[in-house]
DNA sequence: TATGGCCTGTGG
DNA sequence: CCACAGGCCATA
């Protein structure tokens, strides 16, 4: 559940399920997701209130009320689950329980998802790109944030250093958006191609923001132009639409209007 | 800057 | 059986 407008809605979701709530346990369903040892250090937070749960890119960060985070990325197929019973849902593969039995459980059926533990006071380092929908994001900055990038547009769209929250859906949709070919090093766009760029970017990302409930892992890929559509017509000309490997990843784009 | 790896599941 | 999957990281 990948791409930001997902991520913005699961962490209101985790916020309204647990904000206020003192946690009381936190397991490991599977060795996967605690390899790292962070699930570990984690059961210093049992006692804690979690005062609340925030997106910060497509991290939600859980704060605590001793001024510890919990910091989990769903990456492929991370969700959230709230219980109020005993049950362990399907892929459940870590629980955070409450006060009152609720649990909280990240299901993530590919065990890709990972999650940080800051102790109180921990010094952090991680900067976060500007969100890709942020007002403040103007064609002149992200141009510059392009600039020395040889890399394909569509790889520079995924690079969360340079912008925060698109995935591979949004931003093949972005760029059919503002008709320009995935394969355009980034550094070799006009600030007019990066204006138009980032009106896709807002266009496919706002389409995602007013219907939150959507594109739950599995689910509805329709209303989208281009993703997960190869041979079909392109809704702008009509042209079949493409597919290419680009980062050993699919890229769907129409070859008719977005031009090379 | 390209590649493989992480994991499990689904669909052809 | 194989290819592929809404992400990211480690490694050459």
């Amino acid at each position: 559940m990948p791409e930001l407008p997902e991520v913005e809605h699961a962490a209101r979701v985790a916020h309204d399920a647990v904000h206020g709530r003192v946690l009381q346990r936190i397991d490991a369903l599977h060795p996967a997701i605690a390899r790292d040892g962070a699930v570990d250090r984690a059961a210093a937070l049992v006692g804690r209130r979690v005062v609340a749960v925030r997106r910060v890119a497509k991290w939600q960060e859980f704060a605590f009320d001793d001024g510890a985070v919990l910091v989990v990325h769903f990456r492929m197929t991370g969700d959230w689950a709230v219980h109020d019973d005993a049950a362990t849902p399907r892929h459940g593969r870590l629980a955070l329980g409450f006060a009152d039995g609720r649990t909280l459980w990240l299901v993530d059926p590919r065990v890709l998802a990972r999650i940080a533990y800051h102790a109180p006071g921990a010094v952090r380092r991680d900067v976060a790109a500007p969100d890709a929908h942020d007002p403040a994001l103007t064609p002149a900055a992200l141009r510059a944030r392009f600039a020395r990038r040889r890399v394909p547009i569509k790889l520079a769209l995924l690079d969360q250093r340079l912008l925060a929250g698109l995935g591979n859906i949004y931003a093949a949709e972005a760029l059919w958006h503002a008709r320009i070919h995935p394969a355009t090093p980034a550094s070799r766009l006009s600030l007019a191609r990066v204006t138009r760029l980032l009106e896709g970017i807002r266009w496919a990302l706002g389409e995602a923001l007013a219907d939150p409930g959507r594109q739950q892992y599995g689910e509805s890929l329709d209303r989208l132009a281009v993703y997960d559509r190869e041979g079909a017509p392109c809704p702008r000309c009509g042209a079949p639409i493409r597919r290419i490997v680009q980062g050993a990843r699919s890229t769907y784009y129409c070859g008719r209007c977005q031009r090379a």
